[in-house]
DNA sequence: CTTGACTTTGACACTGTGTCAAACTTTATT
DNA sequence: AATAAAGTTTGACACAGTGTCAAAGTCAAG
């Protein structure tokens, strides 16, 4: 018989966890002295608490662990529980890596541009949504700011605050061309909107309802200020894309979570949003 | 300005993220009602909000991230903290690595066996100790029985109780035969002891103080019962050892943590330590 | 009987987020 | 303007597992 002191010795686990097991009834001592409290280990109990450590090491809670030595589970089951974890484990892996490699392109990053105003990009998924949108060649950006201030007058009255979601434009040309730029100009609606709502804009265009598609992968940055001085941020998703092992998939966003209706352009808020797809293979070799 | 819950979904964090981070000051709303404490984003907070979310996906922790925010940090400590960062994350991928392996092992344990009562290995690290003994070579284990009863009757007295560690026996036979076996057979002793200290047994032998070495890998497996039925665990030893990327490397003991001075050998606990070294290449190409 | 080495319980801490409840505020609809 | 619905506030508890600390009690050796 040991005391809790000498047999977490033995057993090189600390007594704080040897009383936490005991609570957990995980690994009750032979015996506990009912009037002072003192709990007495024996050697055999020794197998008992490597069985636990063991499967600690292998990464199941306590509780699993419990329900393990309580129910004298088959081995079949054993397995599925082990099985079960290990795709858990791999998972996470697959996570911390990836977190790796972001860091790594961060500090990529760091080393070539020094003191560069430094993009933060996020990863998000984004749901289905309607889009009332007109579809426009801008020769200039400029066509396109007028466009939009004309929908911004025109639009709350005629939707309603509660479904209006951002303005948005979608652009079609492969990549952010300067000229001749291929858009869907818009607003972003609530889900349940008519599909045959249009609305006639002064030009003689119409503004219709469109699907924009969940995108699971959403490479997202934000920027403070004209949105025509952005051409940086595009620089940087691909930059990101490529070094975290994704690919371009779809139609570039611009989001308005702020559209200055002034000259104050500095005021305006927009987010990027570039859509991606993992690589297939972003983990050559590295497990099975 | 946006109150909480639409600047919430805009940004794709929780509400109850953000008021998290209000209390944290990681970022706090540009206005607070001071009487209702309604909490008003504006969307000149998303880069900021952004930069936190990518801090926190490479894993820095909330306060580290506050710490980066506020203190204006420089692109080279930037850089440092990121790669002591990236470090911590590959320590772990080797341990979640191993965890796996160590699954996959348990897993293939089980399909081999079905039921085989299955050891339950842990990989420990024991500090070097002193260990009062003597080396013979033992036509048979019967022999070392009695010899270690002789120990048993003489060692209390002349050592004290509080110095007198575990009855232990070190193989130097390269691995586990049934005959001629060459053993040290002694105690093990507490760290403060004379290195001088001898002590003669009727046989003519004397037990003297050696050095057991410090061993940082040491692949421990307890038994019940008499020790000479444990062959099995050699192989688990063994199997487990090969699986899991290491390699033997040193004289295995056998540590009697309750030796049963009787004939009552199912008293008998004992655990069998078998040091080990990982392997040059347990990782190959996994990272970098 | 004293002293020192152990043990006991209970509590708080960590990390970041979910969830819940009671009370309050804002917004929208009648 | 009244009322209802939707949104918000604070505060609390929870998770998982262990470290750490304090006050009080216990054991063992001399």
């Amino acid at each position: 018989m040991y005391q809790i002191g000498e047999f977490s010795k033995i057993a090189q686990v600390s007594g704080r966890q040897l009383r936490h097991y005991d609570q957990l009834g995980l690994l009750i001592p032979e015996h506990t002295d009912p009037s002072t409290g003192y709990r007495y280990y024996s050697a055999k109990q020794l197998p008992r608490l490597n069985r636990i450590l063991a499967l600690k090491e292998m990464g199941l809670s306590l509780e699993q662990i419990k329900r393990m030595l309580d129910d004298e589970i088959s081995p079949d089951e054993l397995r599925g529980m082990l099985m079960m974890k290990k795709a858990q484990i791999e998972q996470l892996l697959h996570e911390e890596l990836a977190r790796v490699r972001y860091i790594e392109s961060r500090i990529e990053q760091i080393n070539l541009e020094g003191n560069m105003e430094h993009y933060d990009i996020v990863l998000k998924s984004v749901p289905a949504k309607k889009f009332l949108a007109v579809r426009e060649i801008c020769p200039q950006l400029q066509e396109g700011r007028k466009l939009a201030l004309e929908m911004h007058k025109l639009l709350p009255s005629k939707v309603g605050k509660k479904k209006l979601g951002h303005f948005t434009a979608i652009a079609y040309s492969d990549f952010f061309i300067e000229e001749n730029i291929d858009l869907d100009i818009g607003f972003q609606l609530a889900e349940d909107v008519d599909d045959d709502f249009r609305i006639e804009l002064p030009d003689g265009s119409a503004m219709t309802v469109k699907d924009l598609p969940a995108e699971e992968y959403m490479l997202t940055v934000t920027r403070l200020g004209d949105p025509q001085l952005g051409q940086g941020s595009y620089a940087a998703l691909g930059m990101w894309a490529e070094a975290n092992g994704y690919e371009f998939a779809g139609n570039v966003r611009e989001v308005f979570i702020n559209y200055a209706l002034t000259d104050r352009l500095d005021e305006t808020v927009t987010e990027i949003q570039y859509p991606v797809r993992p690589k297939a293979n972003r983990f050559p070799q590295l497990l099975n």
